[in-house]
RNA sequence: GAGCCGUUAGCUCAGCUGGUAGAGCAACUGCCUUUUAAGCAGUGGGUCACAGGUUCGAAUCCUGUACGGCUCACCA
């Protein structure tokens, strides 16, 4: 017999529409939540419940069931909560409890009315006095008490995952929450919420290897965008001075548990603020969002708990690797290139990501509380204005939160010309096989000859930010429909 | 892309060194008017991911494929 429970809920809804009664009915205006319903009268007695005689109303799908013959319990979910609801034969008309009884199953939507009471166990309880059939369910729920494991079909049928477990729901209003917030804090202070385009003619602002598209009607290739930045920086040259940009990014490499193809990054630019004012307001922000969700400065994150109290650690790479392996790491290229051979570090002859991947192979992991690593060398960092006492370095810098990159930030480099020479080096070093290199992008250069004013900027990875403040170990966790394999 | 692990009923899982498949929930038939993992009695349900191979005999051993998980590499 092929899938026996759906060939019977098949038969149930025939039966329904045999008597009468639209399975797919329309119509029905629940005027509470299960919520509502359970903070104000949760705390009643039950002798105060008997005097409301107000007759409420609510909407849900049925989660459980619990059947006594003539009466019996079960659970309405909605959108806040789930509530019991109590049936019985003389209660409501017979009709109704006969259709109760044989043709609702678990899994159907279904809209009641009736007042509140309390059972002996003190639960806050609807009585059915009216019955709806909603909507019909053809297929079975995941089973109520362990809920669905399988973490393919979480993933693949994320509405499963929803609906069995809690706390896939309370991921998901925490990520939503962690956004409103982020949105609230830059709106505060005045920085405008702008769209740039998604489809880019060049792919800029970032290391990294894009998607590729075809426009068919100019016939010409476009990237999925790696990253707003270039964009933003031409709205701040056009005079808005301070705007930011919430939104998705799209990136063709690998997957894993940080990494999804496509994810969220708020990234955001303040004219006349420099990257030492960025740390400040990243810890502003950073903080705001944990005091607003978590609500604590100690995160219990893995095996770990992170500490968010301030104010954080800055850390600069050059001292870093100098106290580590004295100053020759610094001054002696063979010294660092044999180095980050030995490490099996691939630079491919640059001095600047020899010297990074070497810091972060040997601190990355460490920096477990929110930490600054400032201090970037110039040649890893195309976009980024040079130190003003130390032009192999530029005003750069991350966060790392429990060994993961959070955010990256800098003050903009706003010379055109310096800017044009760095997008030919990028090209130079393309050429040597390192594919995520940037291209030459005219078009940005001739922005910045129009004047940009000093202006620093940064983006902040939201999903890992969210993974973080929701204990998730997998970026598909905070992810509703994370890239799978078809 | 590489290594390791996994895939058994709608769901959650057992199934030992090979002997032909089990439980709980869900479902179905009854009983039961305050239960809450309700209870009691009974019933049905499987291409053991897929394809080969070894064997008298394979869910079990071997090989390959698909999908997933973890780790690594690239990266945010």
């Amino acid at each position: 017999m092929e899938d026996k429970q759906f060939e019977l809920r098949k038969l149930k809804l025939k039966e329904l529409e045999a008597m009468g009664i639209d399975p797919y009915a329309n119509g029905f205006t629940p005027e509470h939540t299960t919520k509502e319903l359970v903070s104000i009268h949760a705390s009643k007695s039950p002798e105060e419940l008997e005097e409301i005689e107000d007759v409420f109303s609510l909407a849900g799908r049925v989660v459980s069931k619990r059947d006594f013959g003539k009466s019996a319990f079960f659970h309405l979910s909605d959108r806040t909560g789930k509530i019991q609801v109590f049936i019985q034969k003389n209660s409501v008309d017979e009709k109704t409890f006969a259709l109760f009884r044989k043709l609702l199953d678990i899994g159907d939507f279904t809209g009641v009315r009736g007042e509140l009471f309390k059972t002996r166990t003190g639960e806050l309880t609807v009585r059915v006095r009216e019955l709806f059939f909603l909507t019909k369910t053809l297929r079975p729920l995941p089973e109520k008490w362990h809920g669905l494991q399988d973490v393919e079909t979480r993933y693949r049928q994320r509405y499963l995952d929803l609906i069995a477990n809690q706390r896939t729901r309370e991921i998901f209003q925490r990520r939503s929450k962690v956004i409103n917030l982020i949105r609230r804090f830059f709106d505060e202070r005045d920085f405008l919420e702008v769209e740039t385009p998604m489809l880019h003619p060049i792919a800029g602002g970032a290391a990294a290897k894009p998607f590729v598209t075809h426009h068919n009607a100019l016939d010409m290739d476009l990237y999925m965008r790696i990253a707003p930045e270039l964009y933003l920086k031409r709205l701040v040259i056009g005079g808005l001075e301070r705007v930011y940009e919430l939104g998705r990014m799209f990136r063709n490499e690998g997957v894993s548990t940080k990494h999804n193809p496509e994810f969220t990054m708020v990234e955001f630019y303040q004219a006349y603020a420099t990257y030492d004012d960025l740390m400040d307001l990243i810890e502003d922000l950073v903080s705001y969002v944990v005091n607003n969700t978590v609500g604590n400065t100690l995160v219990e994150y893995e095996d770990k708990k992170i500490d968010f109290s301030r104010p954080w650690k800055r850390v600069n790479i050059y001292e870093t690797l100098r106290e580590e392996f004295g100053p020759s790491i610094i001054e002696d290229d063979k010294f660092l290139f044999s180095k980050a051979d030995s490490m099996r570090i691939n630079h491919n002859g640059i001095r600047g990501k020899a010297l990074t991947e070497i810091f972060e192979a040997l601190v990355e992991e460490t920096l477990v509380n929110p930490t600054f690593v400032y201090g970037f060398p110039l040649d890893v960092s195309p976009l980024a204005r040079k130190n003003d006492s130390d032009p192999e370095v530029v005003d750069r810098f991350e966060l790392y939160i429990y060994g993961r990159e959070i955010a990256n930030a800098f003050s903009e480099l706003n010379d055109p010309i310096d800017q044009k020479k760095r997008f030919m080096d990028q090209v130079e070093m393309k050429k040597k096989g390192e594919e995520e290199y940037h291209e030459m992008d005219n078009d940005y250069v001739s922005a910045l000859e129009y004047g940009m004013p000093p202006t620093a900027g940064a983006g902040i990875g939201i999903d890992r930010l969210v993974m973080l403040l929701t204990n998730s170990s997998s970026i598909r966790e905070v992810i509703f429909f994370p890239h799978l394999r078809s």
